[in-house]
This record gives structure tokens, sequence and C-alpha cells, in this order.
DNA sequence: GATACGATTTGGATCGTTACAAAAATCGAG
DNA sequence: CTCGATTTTTGTAACGATCCAAATCGTATC
């Protein structure tokens, strides 16, 4: 165990060649005899030798990792992202480098600044809750790329930067929804959870509110209500929606985790979601198809995403100059339990 | 964006001072002049300078990098887990490489090969199902510390290996759950979902076992059902349960997505949970609070034993010589809606 | 003003690998 | 056999940091 590391002096000696044989051995270069790429090969294994692919990274003036920062883990939606993309990076044999922020910028700035020490290939970044734009580009310096995703922090320059970006297609996933809720014959439609001042949260926002005014339904303010993005919150928000006079029949949640809590919510206010009062969601966590009712919601495949986000990380390591990207992937609704006709008190 | 990285001949040569001046300031030597130090800390602010941790590593032959490798990122019991490593690593200023392996042994080979090769000081392994510990062995070699996490391969030598190995006190686990049960007039239990082949599978139902032989209830063989340990596979199952003379009035499941897929599957066959049958599940996720009825459970805090993890690896990267340890976290019992009295057709 | 001693600074070798240019080995043709 | 053209192989200098021994700098002491 306390026995030094192999490398590839030891086993140059082992077989009487030189480091730089067994190095094109190693990698398989075509310019090595077939007997002496055998005999390395066997040493190789006699010793059990390891390839040092940190020493390779430095002498090559190249990485072999990306990172991948992520504000919420435990939300099965970036895992589930997370998950794919360590599944594209390690197809291209690239490594990942996890960090987690937990929607604190202090500890996203420490993340950042240890992960880069590391040499990156690139960055994808899934900013933290208030993150800004101007503040990141100080800490991550204009050499790594970068691609952003779900959430666009203010001040980012993208004009002149060359950060990519992607992001679900907010707009029209709440518009459909919406228009879903107005084809049941729902007016009286809320707008449920999130902050307000996050982007996704006012993109999802202006699809609700343009799809309203396409139908021409005036938006009652008292039927805008925000809460934390998680399940407890969206509970405890609940009552909100029924203090006013014209109370709400339908609600297009801010994402599944609200939408599952505004419906423990309603059965806490003798309401039935799926019976008497219409529910929406927006991600397709697994648990939504299993919930009861299951959740009418929107699906965004966070797997594919994170697939996605990896290939256009890789793209943009090969070409470096090129301009900052813009990407909106589609989401499609999904139709469940949890939407119904109206029904008024 | 083309320039080369700065290193610490540029900053030397920027002040007019050496290299190794440059690097004494760089680890925050005391055998700096205060002045040299900050004339050092200027340029290095001037020229954007990140430190390069890979080169250091090499010289010093450390590494400050813990692989974890994991089977399933998208169960929230993971993910979880994965964040509670992560915080502890980063707050020891070490980075965390990941590696998803989606229950499959032979992408966990290639996941293995592949970050060994960055030398990480240690692994933290959830191994994928039918893991063989001999193989593990072969592939990652003696010269690197292992924590095992959850699943206890077969063919392991422990006795003879340095590695660690966590896991969660799942016989006392299903052991307090099946007592639950009891204590509530129960007679006829299952056990419900997951394989027998696995260790933790098998060990939760001998700690069901021991609480019924110890009760002296005699199990019928048509009370021991296997699954997939997911939700749609325990759905499917179901019926298995109802098909014997003596059909169960409750059952201890695997864990919590067994139990609320039963949950589910209980529903289409019009029997009601926590009604008029009783579903105990192992993990308490999320989810298990707030499901319909809430589910009485196992606690295991996740995050907590990912922190734990990630302290126990980095122990033994400093001992490295010292008898591999076997720990098992304590579980508790959270009762909730889904267990009650027993009901009979 | 020479000496000594602690405080700073620095050249140069080194970690494990690869790039490059040049050397050595091999081979077929004349 | 010799010669030129291929194949193969190899010495050596990097990559960016750190270690170590030795050099340099003050400045207090006699």
């Amino acid at each position: 165990m306390t026995r030094h590391r192999v490398t590839i002096a030891d086993i140059a000696r082992g077989c009487g060649v030189s480091t730089a044989t067994v190095s094109l051995v190693l990698r398989g270069s075509p310019l090595t005899a077939t007997a002496t790429r055998k005999k390395v090969e066997a040493e190789i294994r006699r010793q059990g030798y390891v390839y040092n692919r940190a020493a390779a990274n430095l002498r090559q003036r190249t990485s072999s990792s990306v990172a991948l920062v992520i504000n919420d883990l435990s939300n099965p939606y970036f895992a589930e992202f997370a998950a794919g993309v360590d599944e594209t990076l390690g197809s291209r044999h690239y490594v990942t480098l996890l960090g987690s922020t937990n929607e604190s910028t202090e500890r996203q700035r420490q993340v950042l600044a240890s992960l880069i020490e590391h040499a990156p290939a690139g960055i994808i970044l899934s900013p933290a809750e208030y993150s800004d734009g101007e503040r990141l580009h100080a800490i991550i310096g204009a050499h790594t790329p970068v691609l952003v995703f779900n959430r666009e922090p203010p001040h980012a320059d993208w004009a002149h930067s060359h950060w990519d970006y992607l992001a679900l297609d907010n707009r029209r996933g709440a518009r459909l929804a919406t228009e879903h809720l107005l084809a049941l014959g729902h007016r009286r439609i809320a707008f449920f959870g999130g902050h307000a001042s996050s982007s996704s949260c006012s993109e999802r926002r202006e699809g609700y509110a343009g799809a309203m005014v396409h139908a021409g339904v005036e938006i009652d303010a008292a039927w805008l209500v925000e809460s934390a993005p998680t399940r407890l919150a969206a509970a405890q928000e609940t009552a909100a929606l029924f203090a006013c006079d014209r109370a709400p029949t339908a609600a297009v949640c801010y994402n599944d985790a609200v939408a599952l809590g505004l419906m423990l919510g309603l059965a806490a206010h003798g309401r039935r979601p799926g019976r008497d009062f219409a529910v929406t969601g927006f991600d397709d966590i697994p648990e939504a198809a299993v919930s009861m009712p299951p959740l009418t919601t929107l699906a965004t495949d966070p797997r594919a995403r994170g697939r996605q986000a990896a290939e256009r990380i890789l793209a943009r390591v090969l070409a470096p100059e090129a301009d900052g990207t813009r990407c909106v992937a589609p989401v499609h609704l999904v139709a469940r339990g949890s939407t119904c006709p109206p029904v008024y008190d």
C-alpha cells in the first residue's frame, strides 16, 4: 500500500524501452512495432500501472474535466439533469467535477473558485437564486467557457460574452397550461408560486398572462400569488388564493413541487384537486405521474436537457471564439387527472 | 480569450521576484516579507492569475479530489446523499469527481477506470446492483482508499482489504417497522418489494423475520413478494399480495418508492392504504411526508450519511494503513398516516 | 568596520507525461 | 554489400507548481 505509484518510467525500465515508447503505446500510436507494443502492454498489466491523466493534461495544456455546478441537487429535477450531464460527459471521456451550492450565492462563489483551480475545460452552471451576472463573470474570468442553465442572472452581458445559455421554453409552457385550462372552461385562473423576481418565474407569468389576454380575460391582481418554490411553502400559501371575492377555479403553478404543495393545501381547505379545482404543474418530475390525482404538467425531460448541456459545452470547448448562443428547449403538455372543468362555489 | 493561462512565472516576471517567492506568497507562508507579499498579491489581482492545483498536486504527489460513484442519481435518496458528500468535501477544500452508473456494472467499470486516472485521494462508492467485490478490487487496485456505501457486494474480502463500509441499520429498521405493525394488532404482515439477492433487501427481510418470530407469528411464504425497487414495478406486483388464502393486512416495504407504488396499486384494487391496509416504507424521502396518506417509514437522513461518508473517507486518506472499518448508521421510525389497525375482509 | 546571525529570496531539480527532432534499426534494390 | 528510404525508437526539453539547499540581505554586536 505504501509503494509509490507506478509510472511509465517503471514500465520502460521493466521491459527495456524508453518512456517515450511507452507513452506511444499508451496512446495507441501506430508508430510502434507490434512486438514492442505487446511487450509493453504485458508489462503494464504485470505492474498494475494506471495512467496519470493529470500529468498528461498538464503537459498537453488540455483538460479532461467539466465542472457541473448545481443550485439544488436534492431537487429530483436537477438530480436527473446532473445524471444526464454525467452520462454524456462520461461517454466522451470527460469527467464531471460536481459542485452543489444549495441556492447560496456565497457558497456558489466558493465552489466556483475552487473548481476553477482544477482547470475544467468548461463549466455548466445552474445559478443559485439571486446570482448576479457581473459577479459571476468576475469570479470565473474570461478563459473558461460557461453554459448557463435554467436561470438567467441579471446583469449578464450576453452580447459581449461567449457564454452559452440553455433554458426551457417557459413562456410557451405556461401558455399551453393556461390554454388547456381555458379550453376546459375556466376563466378565473391564478398563477401560483415561485418568486416573481426570478427569470424562470417571470417568463412563465408572461406566458400565462399572454394566454389570458389573448382569450380576453382580465387578470385579477389577487390571482398572482408568490411563494418559495417548495412544496411546504406552497401549501402554506394556499389560503391566499381564496382571500378575494372572485376566487379562482384553477391555478397554473410555477412548478410541480408548488403544484403538489397546493394540492395538499387544497385538501386542507376542503377542496378536491381534479374535482372542484384544477391544478397544473411544470417539470413533470416522476412524482407527478403518481400523485393523487396525477398532475397535469409540462414535461421538460431533464435528463435530455443534461445531455444537451453537456453536448453544447463540449462543442463550445472546441470553438471557444464563437459567439455565445441561446437555446430554448421545447416542453410539452401532459394532461392528467388534476385538471377538470370549473366548479363555482 | 486566446491568451495563454497566467502562471506564477508571469507574476514573478511582472513584479521582479522569483517564482519560488510567488509560490510562497500563494501558500501564505510566513517566510515572505510583508512588502513583497503585498506587491505579489497586487500583481496576482492585476493579471487575474488563477492557481493551477493540478500542477501543484503533481509536484506534491497529493490529490485534492474524491470520487463519488453513485448507482442511481435520479433517486432522491442518493441525490441527497451526494449533496451531503459534496458539502463536506467542499468545506475541506476537496473537489467531488462525480460518476453515475445507472445500476449498470459495465458502466460502473468504465466510470471507475476513468475516475482512477484522475488519481482521486479516495473513492466513495455506492455499488451498482450485482456488483462483485473481487472485480471491484481488480479495477480499483490497492492504492486508492474506498468507502463502500449502502450495499455490500459479494466476494468482498473485507478482512484483508482496507476498504471501509458504511450502511444503514437495515435489520433494526425493518424490525422497528414490523414491531410497529404488530403493536397495532397486525399478524398477517407481508414483506414487499426489493430483490432478495441484494444485501440491503436481505438484511431488511431478516429484521422483519426476526420480529415476526419473536412475536410468535409464522410467516406465510406467499407474504414474501419481490419486485424491482421502483414505484412502477411495485404497483404492478400488488396483486401478488392478495393471491393467497390468508391475505396480509399490512406490508413492510423494501423502501419508500416501493411503498408509494404499493399504495397506488392498493387504490387500484379498491383498498385504501392507512384505512384498511397498513403500509410502511424505508428511507423517508421528502415525498413520504406529503403522500396521501403520509407514509410511515424509517428516517435515514441521507444528507447526514453523505457528510459521514465524506468524513470517513478523508480520515482514511490520512491513515491508509489502518484496517477497514464497518459502520452502521442508526435509523428511526416515523409513524404517519399509512399505518392503521388491521381490517379483515 | 568586520563578523555573525536571523530574515528573505532564489536557482535548479523534480512530479509524470508528451512533443519534437534526431538517432538507430530495418529493409529492399542495385 | 552498400545506399537510401522507411520504420521504430529515443534523448531532452517542456507543462506549472513545489522542495531544498544555498545565496543574499539587513543590522545588531564587538
